[in-house]
DNA sequence: CGTTTACCATACGCATACGTACGGTGTATT
DNA sequence: AATACACCGTACGTATGCGTATGGTAAACG
């Protein structure tokens, strides 16, 4: 038979970018077996020759996101050494650019399953841990940046969460740099 | 048969009651019908007596918590005139008293579906609007005082979402009141 | 050119969870 | 006391989604 004019040959890499995608656009719970068959063109026989489970993809997935998350941390953001400079882009950073947050904020809602939280523990701390040294560098007392970092990280999980309820109303371009503005001025010093 | 000794008569409200809990324990996921119904030590048999469908139980409960959340903030919080000790109070409420933000925390994991939306969508309007009136009641600007009401409330949902992830090291008693302590220095004025 | 290998389709088994049908029992009502 | 009603148990039908078994096909390889 073979409706298909374009020959379509999957490798596991295929499978785990479009898992990712459809994470970050429906969440976790919609990530199933056969309606991520249908999005790729291919039937279920075809994942199981790849993976030995759902749950293997899964967390493949999640390790191919938390490798992609830490790498563009690291580039953009690190970089910077002078602190207040640094802090101020991370911010700018995720205000710019919504989609790589799309699949954080999905993963945030999929605590309840353990291979989630694992990683989620991991990534948040790392990013703690970041902000925490960057905070301290403009010469905050150890307690009081651990204090802010938290804050301001759970802030950013905090957005994430309000930018998926739709009933809210939904910020202009314009009042959405006035907040990033706004949230600089308010948590990093200077 | 009947081993049970005691009778057990259960009204539409006690299964809401039950629904409830087993949100704020385990999540919006884990409210099945059948789960319940062995939770309250009867069948689902007496379920679809008292309720359609599982969605019309979620409604339901979901009501029920919305009109509990706002007679709370209203009792607790909106009757303190000063709006420094108002909002002072406000995050010292949801610090102390964590129980009742369980539930609010196991509903923004269930975003995705549209009963869950809705009422997160009215609850958090409200919370917003209520952050930015008493923030202009302290005399900020309009705008100012509306990027701030959502600064503080996304540093709520954030931290909420943050208490759910174990793999990070959990706030002993001291360092949560420090903490609080900070999020008041830093997001309420004087 | 024949055979192996990699990838995929189809059909099936099975568990879960919703919802339905219907019969049963205790309590209230007349 | 007889009947109706409120509440519950049991058995069943059905949909979904995971995982398995097995056969098929195109491309690579000897």
């Amino acid at each position: 038979m073979s409706l298909r004019n374009e020959r379509i040959r999957l490798s596991a890499a295929d499978w785990e970018a479009g898992a990712l995608a459809m994470i970050a656009e429906q969440g976790v719970n919609a990530l199933a077996v056969e309606a991520l068959a249908r999005r790729l063109g291919v039937t279920k026989g075809s994942f199981y020759w790849h993976f030995p489970t759902r749950e293997a993809l899964l967390k493949a997935t999640l390790q191919r996101w938390e490798a992609g998350d830490e790498h563009d941390l690291d580039a953009r953001i690190a970089s910077i050494t002078e602190p207040r400079a640094r802090l101020r882009e991370l911010f700018q950073w995720v205000a710019r650019e919504v989609q790589p947050h799309r699949a954080y904020a999905a993963l945030l809602q999929a605590m309840d399953q353990p291979a989630v939280m694992e990683v989620m523990g991991r990534v948040s701390q790392r990013r703690m841990d970041f902000l925490e040294r960057s905070y301290r560098e403009v010469g905050m007392a150890e307690a009081e940046a651990l204090h802010r970092a938290r804050l301001a990280y759970a802030a950013y999980v905090g957005f994430l969460q309000l930018t998926l309820i739709p009933d809210l109303p939904r910020l202009s371009h314009e009042q959405f740099e006035a907040y990033v503005d706004h949230v600089i001025a308010t948590l990093v010093p200077d």
